[in-house]
DNA sequence: TGTTCGAATCTATGCGCTTAGACTCATGCC
DNA sequence: GGCATGAGTCTAAGCGCATAGATTCGAACA
């Protein structure tokens, strides 16, 4: 079978240089009508689609954006349908309700969106670890990169940085030049406190989450901070400190329980990590919200499929997605001299976790 | 600031010519590693990250799959978060339940955790009609693509696999040297009769669905040999043929319920037209399983999480995707000569709505 | 000491396209 | 008739990298 048509093949075929044909595609109204259909023609006839990676050489730029992610599933087995966010083993199995979809993939959605709104491929790709390779190869391939930072260091970040606009889901601050996007976790956290102590009268309130999460960080010290606007002395650390995928999970809160040391409430610093601790909970028998209230934060779908169904604070994700793919198209694959960002407003989400809400109805 | 660097800049750096700093990259050990720390070296201090698209061009392929899906969604207006599949309007609209994810998605998911295990990038593009530029712009990235057809032209797709392998989701035959990737719609379908007529003895089944969609077609007609094979003559029309998407949606089946003319059965061509004909029922106050047994095809998350929960058939959707992106990346960008196929098994899944199971129970 | 050989590196070319600038030639003007 | 003009086309260079084949050179060996 013959070789991909190239220009060549079409210029010669239409008895015309290559740069006409070029022309011919990308900017019509240089080139005569009739030289025109004839060259058209002529790549019909052929199976000619242009090689964007010429296309991209020749012009410096690709038209492309990246989204890079992480993933701890792809760490999983190799078989067939290893790897997945999948209830069980086999074959066919089920998407989990809990893992599909996350925050993540709402956000990708809404950077998906962006992408082809503004005529953007979309590359996407991840991993599972500090390693920079994928990430690296991702970089060489667009125009400007989404990151979710996860076990990535700042130094490769910064390190990419050198070479296209990089923004990162994160509103951890830094002096490397990034576009930092993130939510107002701070603020969040007050609310969802504010509504414990002043609708529910709880003012027993504990949190469960890493604080070498940047963004559980900022949760804490919203956490702390909105128990000080009520005159409550908040714990200087947090009840347990567990992060989802960690061995040994919920370790500290399960003993809690077993002491019968639970408090009233238990603001968790994420929505899985209040999931999870909803599955203990109810392992062990305690009612909530009856027992102990329960909080999540990030507003996935999963807070609305649970019972009792999450309360939470809600990211604007798929917003967050749209306006993270406009940044950097609108950049033109131009690097930030400096460190810019943005915070993106929450919002709060009372279900019935926290005692509100009608128990039994699912959604909303 | 000043321009990216290339293995120009690094070779000079190094003191090498580019020929060494490009093996130092592609095959180390040709090396002597007093070199390659150099050359390494030098690539750090400079921020060198290879451009894909020179590697591309020189080496005649990307290491790129491509995925192209058809998203109605996109057609919708402009806004900040319009064009979602969410439930509202503003700038912060949780995700539809009945939306996310959908089929696409989770075949999506399949693929992307394929070409992440097989070293692909993965890139993403969509379009909302039968314009190819899209498409046509990704098949001149990528070493292989696959396809939801949706309303792409088969001379579309003939045209593109003059250029690269492409897969198509779907199994209607063709004398294009395409991949048909597809399920067993006719055994699923006749295996949802069987359970309609011998486990609940309803005879009187009536289909829904548009026949234009291929793969609907073979589900009628899974559906009409399925009643033939149990002695019942089949009706030769379905009850209604309306597709989602469509102005005057299950207009026929509105004017059954309202002349009483409602089967003991209405199986649906999908899972999405199942939702939308129990949110009619609903409205009409006809009661499913007690009145009407509904059946959909697919087996989407939100089958479990309708009230009734959804009897269908379920296709192993993670599966699929995974196999497109082995098929491609193991025909290594060589087109096929002749139309290749593939067969994916179903699997009937009992739940509320055709009268089985325990009503209330949300998932399984 | 001369020869062979292989490791390490370099030279040179081409991948397919874009685009600045040169060229051609019909047209309209003085 | 000479000349400027501009539409249409072409020539030629270059984008950043991979790699075949040439070259260099030290080690091994007779």
């Amino acid at each position: 079978m013959a070789r991909r048509a190239t220009v060549y093949d079409v210029a010669e075929r239409a008895g015309v240089s290559i740069a006409t044909v070029s022309y011919a595609f990308r900017q019509p109204d240089r080139v005569r009508e009739s030289t025109r259909e004839r060259i058209l023609a002529a790549a019909q006839d052929l199976g000619y689609v242009p090689n964007a990676n010429a296309r991209g050489l020749a012009r410096g730029k690709t038209n492309a954006l990246g989204l890079y992610s992480f993933d701890l599933m792809l760490d999983a087995p190799q078989g067939l349908s290893a790897g997945s966010r999948a209830a069980g083993a086999g074959d066919d199995v089920e998407v989990d309700l809990r893992a599909f979809p996350l925050y993540v993939d709402e956000i990708q959605r809404g950077f998906e969106l962006e992408c082809w709104h503004r005529d953007q491929t979309l590359l996407l790709s991840s991993g599972t670890g500090p390693e920079t390779s994928r990430v690296t190869d991702l970089a060489g391939r667009v125009d400007g990169l989404a990151v979710f930072p996860g076990p990535l260091s700042d130094e490769s970040l910064q390190f990419l940085s050198r070479r296209l606009p990089i923004l990162v889901f994160s509103r951890e601050p830094s002096d490397v030049p990034l576009f930092h996007l993130g939510v107002d976790n701070y603020a969040g956290m007050r609310s969802l406190v504010d509504h414990l102590v002043l609708v529910h009268h709880v003012r027993d309130i504990m949190f469960v989450g890493a604080l070498d999460v940047p963004e559980y960080r900022q949760r804490f010290e919203g956490y702390v901070s909105g128990l000080a606007a009520h005159g409550i002395p908040a714990p200087g650390r947090p009840l347990d400190e567990s992060d989802l995928g960690r061995a040994d999970n919920l370790a500290s809160l399960r003993e809690a329980v077993a002491d019968g040391a639970l408090p009233r409430a238990v603001m968790c610093a994420s929505d899985q990590l209040a999931l999870a601790v909803l599955d203990l909970l109810e392992d062990k028998g305690v009612r909530v919200p009856q027992d102990v209230l329960v909080t999540g934060f990030d507003g996935i779908l999963a807070g609305r499929l649970s019972a009792p169904t999450l309360t939470t604070v809600r990211q604007p994700m798929e917003a967050m997605g749209r306006f993270a793919a406009q940044v950097l198209v609108d950049n033109g694959g131009q690097r930030w001299t400096s460190p810019q960002s943005r915070s993106f407003p929450v919002r709060l989400v009372v279900r019935d976790s926290c005692g509100c809400g009608r128990a039994g109805t699912v959604g909303h």
